[in-house]
DNA sequence: TAGATTGTTAATCGATTAACAATC
DNA sequence: TAGATTGTTAATCGATTAACAATC
């Protein structure tokens, strides 16, 4: 095990090679080599070895890597080995897809609450969830220690919801809304903007 | 203008700016320095300087940037100065929410066909549009010359579907589904996964 | 003119690749 | 043993930062 600072860009590519051995599992492969994992991910077999002996000797020489093992250590690295309650922020349509999203099982997630500031959604249910007052956000998140949360607001309300949820505890944020956000350095963001996404393909077309 | 090859990782950053930029001409700001709009973003004020300046040079000393010019520029870097018609193949949640969502307009997209392979979502409507059947990707892409497609199809698919719109003419995949593609490489993808996302971030709490 | 800020160069820093001894 | 593949080192490649002359 290795106690230096690991480059950011290097655990950004661990979730991949996390999904990408999940996958091999769930076919019955038991074994996989760098080479065979970074034809599936689209990364040098070199880079993969470099990747993941930073964190120990996962592999063997001559057979490459058991991926159940690798799966465990991966998990334990990247502490997805625990499921994480997520709060969710907007209840729009794309909080309802995210709260009927099935993706988050198995990987180390799970949503346990839903809010909205629009005060005519507040008490509407989604699925099995009932959506709650904005205003609730700091009660419910700190007696509840919740430390994630998805914003599927508008761009207009999302820095200041940010802001409410860093206070409430918040130390990671999944933002949906098309804004860069601002926040203290020991939180993390991870956005997701679709026309942004869109917009880095085009200029190849 | 510059003709030499423009990293990657420097077309990645653009639509953050595009995107800031935007929002400062919506509140009504003339002007901005590489200071301040790296300050909005969170990236140095000489990588935004070094980044523009790729493509030619659209300051002015002791002012900055005019918004308005500076948009349009990028805006053309990234070939959003038109629309681009896009495909979206999947009509489950997220497929919903991405036919409903209003932040393709004025940032250079517009979905004009969803397609599903489910024979009995064929044919319901999802606001203005009627699910067409994922048979017809090739003959309808192909006419229509569309070269976007957003994949919101369940993972065990994803990939015939992403070889049938390649092979339909698509040049650019904004991939939901939870699998990395193989393409080749005149074809672009984007990964949106909320869990990978949200493991990105997990390792830091 | 004085102050501000660009565009660019050179220096630094960091990431990727190639190669191979070690070893299963 | 022979073949395969790891973990690691050194070399290469690329990206970021610092600094400043140019100039608005």
């Amino acid at each position: 095990m290795n106690a230096e600072k690991i480059p950011d860009i290097i655990i950004g590519r661990l979730p991949v090679y996390l999904r990408a051995l999940q996958r091999m599992a769930d076919n019955g492969i038991k074994t996989t080599s760098s080479q065979e994992l970074g034809e599936h991910v689209g990364i040098s077999a070199a880079q993969i070895r470099k990747d993941i002996s930073q964190f120990g000797e996962f592999g063997k020489q001559g057979t490459g890597y058991s991926i159940a093992y690798l799966l465990d250590k991966l998990r334990e690295i990247l502490k997805v080995d625990r499921i994480w309650d997520v709060a969710l922020v907007g209840a729009g349509d794309m909080g309802h897809a995210l709260a009927r999203y099935q993706g988050f099982t198995n990987r180390g997630f799970r949503i346990v609450a839903i809010f909205d500031s629009d005060k005519t959604k507040v008490g509407q249910k989604i699925d099995e969830f009932v959506v709650e007052d904005a205003e609730k956000i700091p009660e419910r998140l700190k007696s509840a220690g919740v430390k994630i949360a998805m914003l599927t607001v508008p761009a207009t309300s999302a820095q200041s919801v940010a802001d409410k949820l860093i206070q409430a505890g918040v130390k990671a944020i999944l933002n949906y809304a098309p804004i860069s956000l601002n926040v203290p350095n020991n939180v993390k963001v991870q956005y997701i903007d679709p026309s942004t996404h869109l917009q880095r393909m085009t200029y190849y077309l």
